[in-house]
DNA sequence: CTCTTTGCAAACTGTTTGCAATGCC
DNA sequence: GGCATTGCAAACAGTTTGCAAAGAG
């Protein structure tokens, strides 16, 4: 059973209002000025309650980067720097309708499709030093 | 300038031959097989290099997961448990040639697309406990 | 000989776990 | 009252950094 507490409802109401990809730091910086006394553990532990009853995605990420979350349910692309990890929404009219045969399902219970697109960022494009290979 | 050295040459082999997505940990497994002496350090320090230079691409996956490497530089999809992370290819004739207009770019060098499709995998669609929202 | 790379150890970051105190119903 | 939740502290895993020794050209 699941009880309604004032740590979880100022998490939900932050998200709510957010159409940023907030990470654990961002939700707990962000609830804190309301609520100074929650810790870290509890934002973790609400979030991990949230994605497994559906009501956030958890983006995948370059590791390292710490977890992040998409409040939005409606199907969107995101457009994401290879360097600096920002995440933008996208709308780019890709078809998020797939319909896979049993044999691409690899036995598999299809969820969603996710799908982003990489590239340099304005910031990014700038200050990064390239490597070449003799 | 780039050196070529036993640990990188043993490092590009492994991934020559080989098509699923390994992990840090996989490399230097691997790898130590034929050159027991190589170091986690290196592991990291060559992925980071081939990575600058577009010669593999790393994967985003759900925090924690540790970095995850793609060597097949053909464009397919991934196939992605929820859950456990474990990665599949998938080509599922989805279109990679996505041609954005300048307001959809927001500023980025495109460099790919890449689709996940989410869901559960055989294994842990039988383990996996769910929680319900009140 | 010079500059690059290696690999160890230590530092660091994000995440998880154990548990006593507290809160919800 | 009984079970769920909170939040601290400690443990943990993966990753990065500093640096002396070894290697490549």
């Amino acid at each position: 059973m699941i009880n309604k507490t004032a740590q979880r409802s100022a998490i939900m109401k932050y998200l709510k209002n957010n159409k940023s990809h907030p990470t654990i730091v961002d939700i707990h910086r962000a609830v804190s000025k309301q609520l100074s006394t929650i810790s870290m553990t509890t934002v973790y532990n609400t979030m991990d309650i949230l994605k497994k009853n559906g009501l956030v995605m958890e983006l995948p990420v370059l590791s390292g980067e710490g977890r992040k979350f998409d409040s939005n349910t409606v199907p969107h692309d995101h457009l994401i720097c290879r360097y600096c990890g920002t995440t933008f929404d996208i709308n780019c009219g890709i078809d998020h309708s797939v319909l896979l045969n049993e044999d691409q399902k690899q036995g598999f219970d299809i969820m969603g499709i996710f799908t982003c697109i990489y590239g340099l960022c304005p910031e990014c494009k700038n200050t990064e030093n390239k490597t070449s290979v003799g």
